[in-house]
DNA sequence: AACTATTTATAAGA
DNA sequence: TTCTTATAAATAGTT
């Protein structure tokens, strides 16, 4: 749309690239409400900026519940339900056991003081979590006016306890004496 | 769009609302891969049918990380891996949602410690930084057939200490009592 | 599933 | 950023 059709690659040209992503990242939530409010479904989609800026629309009340129902979804699928409706990143159907595929977890003799590429990866889809959370808690205080001062500091208090558990798990990860597998499918 | 405009309500007549799903369901996943595309960034699009039935667009894989993450804990935890705070109190495992909420309840000090705006996107920026050094560790580790496990050794070492670090700094950052100032400039 | 009249989104320009 | 406008794209109703 537009006065000329784009080729559908990287813009370069940086202030044409941020006008559009700011037009188009404006629509796209758009169309998700209307996607959610015509057909009465739950939608959520979620942008980050390549400054790491978070924006999102849920149409349920929370990402948390969304990641849940998605959740209960891949582990349902263990009883052999349906798996179509995925789509991996090339738009190509992928089932949910390819999905969960865990990047590595084949361990050799254990050794001492190591970390190996599955701890690693662990330990970085904990951090993924942890930012994802702080993000939104941070837009969302700084764009919700109407929530009060307490609500913040029990939403900052949630946050707290839950980076403690992160960091937990971390150091529990990193006391794991396992060894380095190098065949180990890229992150 | 469309011979006619239509009202942003749910579409009752349900061979109507099915169609339109159907094609705007299409439209969003498109749109998502093109915003992807054009401004270089990571968009994420989940659509829960009525049905049950997921469709999703991930441009990098991250939702699928997060749930990855979730799943990896829950087959590991009896490794010997000090789990505490991600069991509920039945013994099962927290959904994420129940996670988020239970945590606030644990609460020593609910009034002294107080994160603000700005104590978040320093704990953000942190992150972030581990992250990128986490992930082109193990892009190293998974690519560089030629490199000994001794300087892969030396690497996770100072990989660890700078996690440590960190952590001690989030830890710091925590303690701090600070004012949550709503009037912060946008990041 | 195709078609097509319309509406909507948006690229470029101001 | 915001608005304007020409044009491309999406899609509602139809076949």
């Amino acid at each position: 749309m537009g006065r000329k059709k784009l080729e559908m690659k990287r813009i370069e040209e940086n202030s044409a690239r941020m006008v559009c992503f700011s037009k188009r990242r404006n629509g796209l939530i758009k169309k998700a409400k209307e996607l959610s409010a015509l057909c009465d479904v739950d939608v959520a989609a979620v942008i980050f900026s390549n400054r790491g800026k978070l924006y999102q629309y849920c149409s349920a009340d929370s990402m948390a519940q969304v990641l849940q129902e998605y959740q209960s979804r891949v582990e349902s699928d263990k009883d052999g339900c349906d798996t179509e409706g995925l789509y991996s990143k090339n738009g190509d159907y992928l089932t949910y056991g390819e999905l969960l595929k865990t990047v590595g977890s084949e361990l050799k003799e254990p050794r001492v003081e190591q970390l190996s590429v599955a701890d690693l990866g662990l330990m970085q889809k904990q951090l993924e979590t942890a930012l994802m959370e702080i993000r939104s808690t941070k837009t969302k205080m700084m764009t919700d006016a109407q929530s009060s001062l307490q609500e913040k500091e029990k939403i900052l208090e949630e946050e707290k306890k839950h980076l403690n558990e992160i960091v937990e798990d971390n150091n529990c990860a990193k006391k794991k004496k396992v060894v380095v597998d190098l065949n180990i499918a890229t992150e």
